[in-house]
DNA sequence: CCCGCTATTGCAAGCGTGTGCAAATGCTGC
DNA sequence: GCAGCATTTGCACACGCTTGCAATAGCGGG
């Protein structure tokens, strides 16, 4: 191991010919340093490639500057799209992200926010799963502000950023019936996470109000391959579906492939499709999928924003919880748009 | 702003009736305590919910546990691949990842670094653009390790994993000829870096070799739109290609949409397409695409590994060079597999 | 020339941790 | 019981920084 060699503060003032603290004063905004001290120390500074210690700043300040971003499958169109926002804002907000890949058991979110914790984050964003609550306590009591994305959970404190899953779903059941569809179904994973089933509730709902059924699958995780699947199976039913809504775009992808390459099916003249997250695929046009679009980059803006206000205590006592709208964006993948 | 207030070491030892430096070697592996104080320093720290201070421990043992990982565009599904493998392995290597996201401009990785530094990171991946000499020097002179992936770059002391572009991509020239294809295209992106270029040279050095010629076509950034305004400068010439590479599968998926639903053209049999990079994308069944796989998680493997090792100093003064082999994945887009 | 005020500067304490060193403790064998 | 040894423990300093406090310098007005 190559010794490190980083310089400090120190050599800066004796190079400089000042004080310590001036040097601190200087990187420090709104610290009171003369204009002429200022130019010797960042000419020195400069020259001696001095660069302020962040972890010994988060020591004295309690304060360190990095947001954790805790998540599952990183590599799935929607969770980059939203990582990739969130990063940027961060960013801009003078923030530094850090990673925490979490596979889809528990425990790994909460060592996750034990890692949040160990490195004193200033906030955590969870992307996927829930964590214990008492380690989410923990966090909270510790100072560490926490926001949940898509997820849902009732206790006090964390700022819960959701979509409206259920109403949205009812309203695909209409561009359904407007394009003369009349035997729906409904593709979903088995994931069984709290926005999934909200699509699926709502769907089902907004189908009962109109008089119709709703053929329900589940198969496995909501990836392509699970798509491939459903459509296996519910296009070999006897009564054929002509309108499904899957639960994400990417099972929409893997269904629509199927539907078309092993069922010679024409979509939309034979079957509708809807998918939810509108991710970069879904515009190919091989898809062309009309969906809802996953507002990420307000998303990332709502979160970014709530970290950066000054919080009083009594806040966290309060709800709260936002709501955004996804909105439909309207394609080829339904007749008559 | 709600104060912080973490529990500490010395809060631990008077609940546990040791002194502080009991509770700090608890929880440094290989230190010498024994099993009964141990017990205690555990059951106090669990009571108390007590987590060592990365940011102190950073400060003290000069080594924070954090590397760095710089890119752009973390939404494109191979950068994401990447990022996934890589936060993955440095997970279990017991490091902890930062990302930071930079845009297309070369400030911005130099800012990256940076911070880096100011995190005292204790090493820094880059995946997209290069840093300026005068800076990545301040980093290896401070001790932190540098990996640049798929980056060409000169400078003795990074680790610069690459792949076999200019090979690779002479290879698929034979796989074109054996299809029975004589009018060759290579679809490149205008991005110009040093892996792109590599492809495009071994593309047309194999074909010349052949006797055969290329007509080369680039434009724009490297994603799907750009193989959209490829295929069509490409497929309205005159002399229609039989046979495109394309620098990426992105821009290879762009391809064969406008290809197959603007031109009516039917792929393999009046066009064959082979790509780079072998995204989850690629082995769709709209595109089933021959490709060549970056192996993401051989090259995750390699970097975790070289940042694991102890480094002798003069290893910093030769060449730290890996150079992988992109193997070449069959797919129905290339006649005869 | 001195007073009062403000803008700047230096001192030193403290943030939470690791670790060398010396003291203390426990254990073995006689 | 005691010497000899290995293991464990506590003390105190160091890491690089911020910041309250007091001292100093600068300066205009009387």
């Amino acid at each position: 191991m190559s010794a490190k060699v980083y310089v400090s503060a120190q050599e800066v003032a004796e190079k400089a010919g000042v004080s310590r603290s001036a040097v601190s004063r200087t990187f420090t905004p709104g610290a009171s340093v003369s204009a002429e001290t200022r130019r010797r120390v960042l000419e020195a500074a400069d020259a001696l490639g001095y660069h302020v210690n962040e972890l010994a700043r988060g020591l004295m300040r309690n304060e360190s500057g990095i947001v954790c971003l805790i998540v599952s499958d990183v590599a799935t169109p929607y969770r980059a799209a939203l990582l990739r926002e969130l990063t940027l804002q961060l960013q801009n907000a003078g923030k530094v992200a850090m990673l925490i890949n979490t596979d889809r058991s528990d425990g790994s979110v909460d060592r996750a926010l034990r890692q949040a914790i160990s490195y004193r984050a200033d906030a955590s964003i969870i992307l996927s799963g829930l964590p214990d609550k008492s380690i989410a306590q923990l966090c909270l009591r510790s100072g560490q502000r926490l926001v949940l994305i898509n997820r849902d959970d009732d206790q006090p404190g964390p700022l819960r950023i959701n979509l409206d899953d259920y109403e949205a779903a009812g309203r695909v059941v209409t561009a359904f019936v407007r394009a003369g569809c009349r035997r729906l179904a409904f593709a979903n994973s088995e994931a069984g996470t709290p926005s999934l089933m909200a699509r699926e509730r709502g769907f089902v709902a907004g189908a009962r109000a109109l008089g119709m059924d709703v053929t329900v699958e589940r198969y496995g995780w909501t990836g392509y391959e699970a798509g491939k699947v459903l459509a296996q199976r519910l296009l070999t039913r006897s009564e054929r579906p002509d309108a499904v809504f899957c639960a994400t775009d990417l099972l929409a992808c893997g269904f629509m492939d199927t539907a078309r390459h092993q069922f010679s099916m024409s979509i939309p003249n034979q079957l509708c499709v809807a998918g939810f997250d509108d991710i970069e695929q879904a515009s190919w046009s091989s898809y062309d999928l009309t969906t809802f679009a996953q507002p990420v980059s307000t998303i990332a803006a709502k979160a970014v924003e709530w970290l950066s206000e000054a919080q009083p205590e009594i806040v966290s006592n309060q709800e709260q919880s936002l709501r955004l709208r996804a909105e439909l964006v309207w394609r080829g993948s339904i007749r008559g748009g």
